[in-house]
RNA sequence: GCGGACGUGGCGAAAUUGGUAGACGCACGGGACUUAAAAUCCCUCGCCCCUUGGGUGUGCGGGUUCGAGUCCCGCCGUCCGCACCA
């Protein structure tokens, strides 16, 4: 009688062989082939959650199958540790947030372990390390060294009761998201990358990543916004010039007007001794930014009364407005407004009654002078232009172009809508600017031999700011040049720079600099990158910057630091509320609102489910991704500890395609349960002696899953892997003993370990096998046993499946087609009329059309 | 508004990329074993009908083709990203 696995010894057991035997230290010094496997390392936020499990679950599946495909794999693991949330709990509860973060990475490191991943934990590092950061610190310097480091002004969320910086992400209806101030705009200097210096690279880069989803390419794409156009001035009634950014030059002769940002200096300068100016700037400045607000948002403008000269003819004379729609951080800041064909500016026109003139034609306007609310954006035909008349869009835009160039007036330019990186935060729980600020030689970087500038560990946190702003000694240092009196610089570094170059110290980590670039070159690029899709912009955007900014520098050869990107789906769960009235903030109002039940809170009776705490009826939401706002997670240590590891990661991988969203439910986790006790069952079972009879048919099944399950292991198909799996289980326990049947059992462990791999070395150690199933070798194909001899062929009349015909492969055309119409099925239904025409598809179908 | 993805049984999905739609799993239902339960095993399972058979079916409407889930055109819906980007 078959024994039933013990998952939770079996987990305990294996995995302590793999840490003892250090069986997943990866060798830099290996002869074979390398793969380096990556996921996204956590932010230590307290416990993991499902979606660390799917996505740990994933890489690990394809970490493992690599290893046994002959591969040294480098599978790394460790901690984004800087961070707000730390900040909060220490403001909170009043706890350091170097303590609070290093407790959470222990719980959570030992909830991966618990898990069995395979990961080289001897790489395992923190970003909130001074061994980490230090040498984050000396490539800031570099990079400073460079010129790829600035400082300017800049205007940024302040939060005036938190005392601090926010992302616009951070901002939710002009409100800090934590203490519900109304945010304010503030000038402050900042520290910036030059990440617009690879604006091209990083566009042109794009293209070949050709195992990126095109998804994140194409959002990378639109982040980056390359447009190009004509950079020209006009000459100013004043005297004075405006410089203005245009991608329609070919409608030049459609212009009226001239609008420029609220913050533009001929903005400002008019502002200085015009009242009116002033006002409207500050209305401009008060208006939200929010989608809603900017579709409903009038174009308002001010006419600054000045006049600028159209460079095509001198006797035309624009106005000039300051306008609310104009940006003053995109192009030049000033716009010049062609109604006809261009929305913003037709709103425009029709509210002050400016001059729309149509000047390219789409060729089907039946009054070729009227332009009614709607510009006209497509292509045609210019009109109404002197020398332009008769050109299409593109040739006068380039006519245009080489004129303005020819006469001296503009340039033919590219405009990029990504902004440089600004990295300075106001915050505790980062890596330290290591700059000094002396009053006599200005911003001086902290020489070599005094990194890492460490955080001070003695930071109170019971009043808003930064603590190293206001730390009594921490800051005042003398000048490493003058040795006057100066100051650190008391901003911390964007915790984005942390995670981009992570994966250069997981390939190499030597003590004295960041990285040895023979070493990490070994590893680099990462081959699979896994995470969230949340991270499709900003951490895949500066990691690339980062690595291209290395290479500039000359300190890495690596151009792109992932060739192979996958981002998987979110673990999702039903939500369950009950609607709840409370008394509004005027004290008349109530306000109906969900109050958000966990699982544990419900319990079902009937068709639906009652609060366990009052019997009120609950409401079943939506499926949505696990929060703990919404209260619908499932916490995977006591899923773990009730199934065991590998019924879980068996769960992870089953049913939906992994860039699809994965519903949780507990039926799911019990049928992967049941599954590996089958999966024991067979392993545990009888076997035959040698000679036994073989199985043709099953030798011919499990070559092709072995074939198959690679592929889709590659191509990160887990579920086709996993359905594949459970075809061969079906097809071995339905087969006669045989040695066909022992073979097959005996490979299958092998095609499990990947995902099982507690159960597939309790099997293998069971089996009498020597050494570990990680190391075992995937199981060989014989290609001789991939194809079938017969095949079914469909047969069809006009297209309609009639009949199945079971033939030898490879069966002739004209065979096929005898056979078909011998069928007494098709006999009847052609009643002894010969088809008008026959479609053979050799060893598929034959289809007769009558 | 712009850009993109997706839409297949009660549910998660698969379909060799134009060739037998629904593999595989979950759930439901029926049965076997058991004093009983659990576990396990077997069977049915898109929908409809006049049920050894037939009709119909991949969001909706057209089209191309011997043949369309797959290709083309037009709608509808859901989700995601960006957003006054000149």
């Amino acid at each position: 009688m078959a024994s039933r696995f013990n998952a939770l010894k079996a987990d305990a057991v294996w995995q302590k062989v793999w840490d003892d035997a250090r069986t997943f230290a990866a060798d830099d010094n290996s002869p074979k082939p390398r793969s380096y496997v990556l996921e996204m390392f956590p932010y230590p936020s307290g416990k993991i959650h499902m979606g660390h499990v799917r996505n740990y679950t994933m890489g690990d599946v394809l970490a493992r199958f690599r290893r046994m495909q002959g591969m040294e794999v480098l599978h790394p693991m460790g901690w984004d540790a800087f961070g707000m949330p730390a900040e909060n709990a220490a403001m909170e509860k009043g706890v350091h947030p170097g303590g609070w973060t290093r407790d959470n990475i222990g719980v959570m490191k030992a909830q991966l372990k618990r898990l069995g991943f395979a990961l080289d934990w001897s790489r395992e590092l923190a970003t909130c390390e001074p061994d980490y950061y230090g040498h984050e610190q000396a490539l800031f310097l570099e990079l400073f060294r460079h010129g790829l480091v600035y400082r300017k002004e800049s205007s940024v969320n302040w939060d005036p009761v938190d005392m601090t910086v926010l992302a616009n992400e951070q901002v939710i209806d002009g409100r800090g998201w934590r203490s519900g101030a109304l945010v304010e705009r503030r000038k402050l200097s900042q520290w910036f990358l030059k990440i617009t210096d690879f604006a091209d690279e990083l566009l042109e880069g794009l293209s070949g990543l050709e195992h990126w989803p095109d998804k994140v390419r194409l959002m990378q794409e639109n982040w980056i916004g390359r447009s190009q156009g004509l950079t020209f001035s006009f000459a100013l009634s004043d005297g004075g010039s405006v410089e203005v950014f245009t991608t329609r030059p070919d409608t030049m002769f459609g212009a009226s007007f001239v609008a420029v940002a609220a913050d533009h200096p001929i903005a400002q300068a008019l502002a200085a001794d015009a009242p009116a100016a002033a006002d409207f700037i500050a209305l401009c400045k008060r208006g939200g930014t929010t989608a809603a607000e900017l579709d409903t948002q009038e174009k308002l403008g001010f006419d600054t009364g000045l006049t600028a000269t159209h460079p095509f003819d001198r006797t035309q004379r624009l106005p000039v407005y300051i306008a609310n729609f104009v940006l003053m951080d995109y192009g030049t800041g000033a716009v010049f407004g062609v109604p006809a064909h261009d929305q913003r500016d037709l709103d425009f026109a029709r509210k002050y009654d400016l001059r729309v003139r149509r000047v390219v034609s789409g060729g089907d306007e039946t009054d070729p002078a009227f332009v009614g609310n709607t510009a006209y954006t497509g292509p045609g035909t210019l009109v109404n232009s002197h020398f332009l008349d008769g050109m299409d869009v593109t040739d006068a835009k380039r006519t245009v172009i080489q004129r303005a160039e020819g006469e001296g007036w503009g340039t033919g330019s590219t405009v990029f809508r990504l902004r440089d990186w600004g990295v300075s935060r106001q915050r505790y729980w980062g890596t330290p600017i290591p700059i000094i600020h002396c009053d006599a030689c200005g911003a001086v970087p902290v020489p070599r031999d005094q990194l890492p500038v460490i955080l001070p560990e003695d930071v109170s946190f019971d009043i808003p700011g930064n603590p190293l702003d206001r730390h009594p000694t921490w800051k005042h240092v003398p000048c490493p040049t003058c040795g006057a009196d100066a100051r650190r610089e008391t901003d911390t570094l964007d915790t984005f720079v942390d995670s981009s170059w992570y994966f250069i110290r997981f390939a190499s980590q030597p003590k004295d600099k960041p990285f040895d670039r023979g070493v990490a070159e070994k590893w680099l690029p990462v081959a699979q990158y896994i995470g969230g899709v949340e991270h499709a912009i900003l951490h895949l955007l500066y990691a690339r910057f980062w690595t291209r900014a290395l290479r500039h520098i000359g300190m890495l050869d690596v151009a792109e630091p992932f060739a192979g990107l996958f981002t998987q789906g979110m673990v999702t769960h039903e939500t369950y509320s009950r609607q709840v009235t409370e008394t509004g903030s005027d004290g008349v109002d109530t306000i109906t609102k969900p109050l958000w039940l966990s699982l544990d809170d419900i319990e079902k009776r009937g068709d639906g489910y009652i609060e366990r705490a009052t019997g009120e009826a609950v409401t079943v939401g939506r499926i949505e991704k696990m929060s703990k706002s919404k209260k619908n997670t499932v916490d995977p240590t006591g899923i773990v500890d009730q199934y065991g590891a590998d019924a879980t990661r068996w769960f992870m991988l089953s049913d939906s395609p992994p860039e699809r969203d994965l519903p949780w439910s507990e039926a799911g986790i019990e049928g992967s349960w049941r599954f590996i006790q089958r999966l024991w069952r067979l392993f545990d079972g009888e076997r035959l002696e040698e000679s036994a009879a073989k199985n043709a048919e099953l030798d011919r099944k499990l070559h092709q899953t072995i074939a198959g399950i690679a592929v889709d292991i590659e191509a990160l198909a887990f579920n086709k892997a996993v359905a594949k799996l459970y075809e061969l289980v079906n097809a071995i326990e339905r087969a006669a003993p045989s040695g066909s049947r022992d073979t097959a059992i005996a490979a299958l462990m092998r095609l499990i370990a990947p995902m099982a791999p507690h159960l597939a070395e309790e099997a293998w150690a069971a089996a009498g096998n020597d050494g570990l199933i990680a190391d075992a070798a995937w199981p060989a194909v014989d290609p001789a046993l991939l194809v079938e001899d017969e095949v079914t062929i469909a047969v069809q009349i006009n297209g309609k499946l009639r009949d199945t015909l079971v033939m030898a492969k490879g069966t002739s055309s004209e065979a096929l087609e005898a056979a078909a119409l011998a069928s007494d099925k098709i006999m009847r239904i052609l009643e002894g009329k010969a088809p008008r025409k026959v479609i053979v598809v050799p060893d598929r179908l034959v289809n007769l059309v009558a």
